[in-house]
DNA sequence: TAGATTGTTAATCGATTAACAATC
DNA sequence: TAGATTGTTAATCGATTAACAATC
């Protein structure tokens, strides 16, 4: 399956609909929801989210809706949900031990959570060796040695600026082709691998522009 | 001064060109710096720093390009940040705790960083009361009466997500005006309120999909 | 003055919405 | 069959980029 230049706007949406899904489907009456009902769920129009699935394949019946669990599932395996990643955590600072665990709660809430935390990194000689809430915590030395031998192939960066562009392309330099880069700096990174950016001090920054009375 | 109906695109990029001006005005060298080079570190095209300026007047000279310190002045005041705002994190866990400690080392190297997380708060009775790295633990019973008397103006959830809405409501209700959710549920908000999402999980779902080979 | 770069208008590009034939 | 809702095309909307006169 190649759906080559699928824009990012319409990538963006698809964990929003995955969520709303894996509600319904807890409840065992429904079976079917259309895309008015889907829409404002996930706050999306109803023609967008048809069109968005559309992208993908044909995933309704005309005059019925869709299958609930069915589209699930597609939207797992479209999003490479359907089997476990393991994520490689750089930072075991107060945020990266939070983020941690929070993953290992959601982990264990949602058997169908399938991103896994499977090791930290951190440089600090005092934690390298140790176990965090049953995670263990390995050298930054070692990054490229335990990405291969874990199979670790998306990265969560939560050192500090100064560090951040370095994890970075050791991140790279080790395989892993996705990086969610928590430190508050603009990183690098070359073509074909997949950055996003979850900067807290400038979505805060963003919503003061909004305080004027 | 107002500017009604100025884009959130617009917006969402200001506190990005903000942090390209702190930097370069740490460098004493540095006194002006065109559209193309501002574009360059912002990630910007030139064309586009400068309609995003212009929206909100004429900062720059012909010929000559943009004052740093004085269009950095000029971004901290449009968006709000010349003087301190107050900020609550409800949810003293683990992620809440980790966002306040990081606040207060964000404030304590950079002094003309002005959003200070003012108070935490929780319904565990074993936080209230006490302080967490120098900040008080108020329960969320006493919110409204907290957010009045620390004149708080934004917050962030940081709560599970079954009761990220009910904070929510107690928030608005409070008349805090802009609210960062990193709750894993969509929450509504009324009219005039502004909310921002910082879903991790989302964000790591949206990532994997690019992960296929 | 000559060269450079802004502020702004017009052109382009892309994303969302509306409309509707197909069909369950 | 009649009613409903999809998948898709066309229309609209908004955001970005290109171009250039104004001017420092």
């Amino acid at each position: 399956m190649r759906w080559k230049k699928i824009s990012d706007a319409v990538i963006r949406r698809l964990p929003l609909y995955l969520r709303v899904l894996d509600e319904l489907a807890a409840d065992p009456n429904v079976q079917l929801i259309s895309s008015q009902e889907l829409g404002v769920r996930a706050g999306v129009g109803p023609a967008l989210v048809r069109k968005d699935l559309a992208w993908f394949g044909e995933f309704g019946k005309q005059g019925v809706g869709y299958e609930v669990r069915f589209l699930r599932d597609e939207l797992r395996r479209i999003l490479n949900l359907d089997s476990e990643i393991n994520v490689a955590l750089v930072g075991a600072g107060s945020l990266g031990i939070a983020l941690s665990r929070y993953n290992q709660k959601r982990r264990a809430e949602d058997n169908s959570f399938t991103l896994n935390i499977a090791a930290l990194f951190d440089s600090d000689p005092k934690k390298i060796g140790t176990e965090i809430d049953g995670v263990m915590v390995y050298s930054t030395e070692e990054l490229k040695e335990k990405v291969t031998e874990l199979d670790i192939r998306m990265a969560i960066i939560t050192v500090p600026s100064e560090s951040a562009q370095k994890v970075a392309d050791a991140l790279v330099e080790a395989g892993v082709k996705a990086i969610l880069n928590f430190a508050p700096v603009k990183i690098g990174v070359p073509e074909g691998v997949h950055l996003a950016s979850a900067d807290l001090s400038l979505e805060l920054q963003r919503l003061a522009y909004y305080l004027r009375d």
